[in-house]
DNA sequence: AACCTCACG
DNA sequence: ACGTACGTGAGGTTC
C-alpha cells in the first residue's frame, strides 16, 4: 500500500484494486465469505475452512506478486530514498504511537459534559422561544427555512449548490444583529459540536485494558504526504476557542510524567524561502525576525517598529495565502477588504519577494510540462487538470501545484524527524514515549527524570532533520496536559 | 451515500 | 455568469 501511495498518491491502494490494475486479476472479496455489511454479516470464524484457505492464500500470493512489481517501479522512479529511508521506517514509529496511546482525563470530560449539555439545552429552549415554535436546530435545512422563510431575517438567503439555504458560520455571522435568534443558533452549534464530536465521543473510545485512547494513523490517505488520523481523529482537537481549549486540557501525561509538545515554527513559509531562494525572505528568517511583521514592513515600506497591528495581520494573511496559491478573491474575502486593495497587497508582496512570484509561476509551469510537481524529497503529486479548459478546474490544479510541494516537503521533514527521534529514544533507552503527530507538531509523554534530555533530543532532531537555506525553528514546551505544554 | 457544517494544521 | 486559497475526519440530517 505504501509503495503504491508513493507512486500514485491520489489513487486507492487496497489490494483488490491493485490486483485488478497491476495483475488484471479479480480477487475474492470478503463479502463473498461473510456477506454484505449489515446485521446478517457473518464472523470469519463461522466461514467454511475451505473458503478461508482459498481467500487467505490468495492474500499472500497477490501481495507477493504486487511487491515484485511495485519495488521495481519504486526503483525506476527513483523513489527509493523516500520509500526505504522515510516511509518504511516510519511505519514502526506510527505502530508504536498507536500502541502506546494517549491518556485522557475522562472525569474532567464527564464534568464538562454535564455543564455544557445543560447550557446547550437552555439555549435550545431560547431558540424555540425566539422562533415561536420548536424545530431541529441541528438540521441546516430547518435552520435555513426558519431564518429565511418563516422569520424572514433577510429578504434573500444565500443558497448552497443544491438549492438549500446556506446556514454556515460565515453566513450566520453576517446575520448577527438582524435577529437575536442568530446568536443563539451559533452558540448552540458551537456547544453541539464540542459535545458530540469530542466531549461525549472520546471517553467511549478509551480502551478498557490500557485506559488510553489509541488512534489510527493512516499513512496512505493524504495526497500531499501528510498523515491522517481516525477512530478518533486526534489531529483536530480544538484549541482556537476558549471553550474548546478545555478539551485539550483533558489530554494528560501519565503518572510521574509531563506532556511535551514541540512544533515547527512557520515551516511551510521557511520551505517557500528555501525552494524559491528569495533573498529577502531568507534574510528575514536568518535574522530571526517576526516574519509577518517583517513582511508588513517591506510591503508598506516602513521600519519594522512602525508596523501596526492591522498591517501585520494583513501580511500574515498574505503569507498564509501564498502557501495556498493566493488569489485576489481569496485574500479579499479573508481580510474583508475590497478586491482592488487585495490586488495591491499581492502586488506589494511580489515586489517584496520577487522570487516567490517566480517560484509560483515555475511550479505551475512544471506541472503543465510534466503533469506533476514534487517535494524536496521527490514525493510526487499528479495534477491531471492542470491543462483543463475549465478555468475553475484549472485554477484548483494550479493552486495545488503551488501548495503540494510546500505542504508535502513539510510532511517529509517531520517524518524524517520522527524516525530519527524514535531511533534515538531506543538507543538512549528512555522511558518517555511519542504519542501524537499533528502535521507540524510532535507530542510526547515524558518521564519526570527525562524532561531536559527529551526537550534537547526532540528539538535537536526536529531542527536538524534536514539542512535548508534557512534555519528550522522548533518551539517546545511541557505541562501537565496538552494545553499547558503548547 | 450525499450533503452540510465545523474541528484541526 | 460562475466560482475561486491548501490538506484532512466526524457528526448530524436528509434522501
Amino acid at each position: 500500500m505504501i509503495a503504491h501511495y508513493i507512486l500514485q498518491p491520489e489513487l486507492r491502494h487496497g489490494m483488490d484494486y491493485l490486483a485488478d490494475i497491476y495483475l488484471n486479476y479479480r480477487t475474492i472479496h470478503i463479502e463473498e465469505l461473510i456477506g454484505g455489511k449489515g446485521k446478517n454479516q457473518l464472523n470469519m470464524r463461522s466461514v467454511d475452512l475451505d473458503k478461508i484457505i482459498e481467500y487467505a492464500a490468495e492474500d499472500a500470493d497477490i501481495t507477493f506478486q504486487l511487491k515484485q512489481i511495485l519495488e521495481k517501479e519504486i526503483k525506476e522512479n527513483k523513489l527509493e530514498n523516500l520509500f526505504y529511508e522515510i516511509e518504511m521506517p516510519l511505519m514502526q514509529v506510527l505502530a508504536a504511537m498507536e500502541k502506546t496511546g494517549v491518556l485522557i482525563d475522562h472525569v474532567a470530560l464527564k464534568q464538562s459534559s454535564e455543564i455544557l449539555t445543560a447550557d446547550m439545552n437552555a439555549i435550545e429552549k431560547e431558540v424555540y422561544q425566539l422562533a415561536g415554535f420548536e424545530f431541529n436546530v441541528t438540521s441546516p435545512k430547518q435552520v435555513g427555512e426558519v431564518l429565511f422563510d418563516r422569520l424572514k431575517v433577510v429578504d434573500k438567503g444565500k443558497k448552497t449548490k443544491t438549492g438549500q439555504y446556506s446556514t454556515n458560520e460565515e453566513v450566520l455571522e453576517g446575520l448577527r444583529g438582524k435577529h437575536p435568534i442568530v446568536d443563539k443558533i451559533l452558540d448552540y452549534r458551537g456547544l453541539k459540536k464540542l459535545l458530540s464530536t469530542y466531549i461525549d465521543a472520546l471517553p467511549a473510545l478509551i480502551n478498557k485494558k490500557t485506559g488510553k485512547v489509541h488512534t489510527s494513523f493512516n499513512q496512505t490517505v493524504a495526497a500531499t504526504g501528510r498523515l491522517s488520523s481516525t477512530n478518533p481523529n486526534l489531529q483536530n482537537i480544538p484549541i482556537r476557542d476558549e471553550q474548546g481549549r478545555e478539551i485539550r486540557k483533558a489530554f494528560t501525561a501519565e503518572s510521574n510524567c509531563v506532556f511535551l509538545s514541540a512544533d515547527y515554527s512557520q515551516i511551510e513559509l521557511r520551505i517557500m524561502a528555501h525552494l524559491s531562494g528569495d533573498t529577502h525572505m531568507i534574510e528575514a528568517f536568518l535574522s530571526g525576525q517576526d516574519i509577518h511583521a517583517a513582511t508588513a514592513a517591506k510591503i508598506f515600506h516602513l521600519p519594522i517598529e512602525e508596523v501596526t497591528g492591522d498591517m501585520r495581520r494583513k501580511a500574515k494573511t498574505a503569507n498564509f495565502g501564498i502557501i495556498y496559491g493566493i488569489s485576489v478573491f481569496g485574500l479579499s474575502e479573508r481580510l474583508g477588504i475590497p478586491r482592488g486593495e487585495a490586488k495591491e497587497l499581492i502586488d506589494g508582496y511580489f515586489a517584496t519577494y520577487p522570487k516567490v512570484k517566480e517560484y509560483m509561476d515555475n511550479s505551475i509551469l512544471t506541472a503543465r510540462q510534466n503533469g506533476w510537481v514534487e517535494t524536496l524529497f521527490g514525493r510526487k503529486r499528479f495534477l491531471a487538470d492542470i491543462n483543463s479548459h475549465n478555468s475553475v478546474v484549472r485554477g484548483y490544479a494550479e493552486r495545488n501545484a503551488i501548495n503540494a510541494p510546500l505542504q508535502g516537503t513539510a510532511a517529509d521533514i517531520i517524518k524524517i524527524a520522527m524516525v530519527n527521534i524514535y531511533r534515538r529514544m531506543i538507543k538512549e533507552n528512555v522511558q518517555s514515549t511519542m504519542v501524537l503527530q499533528v502535521h507540524d507538531e510532535l507530542n510526547f509523554n515524558v518521564h519526570n527524570s527525562e524532561i531536559d534530555a527529551m526537550k534537547r533530543l526532540v528539538t535537536e532532531e526536529m531542527e536538524n532533520a534536514i539542512q535548508l537555506r534557512v534555519p528550522l525553528k522548533v518551539d517546545v514546551g511541557v505541562g501537565v496536559n496538552w494545553l499547558e505544554a503548547h
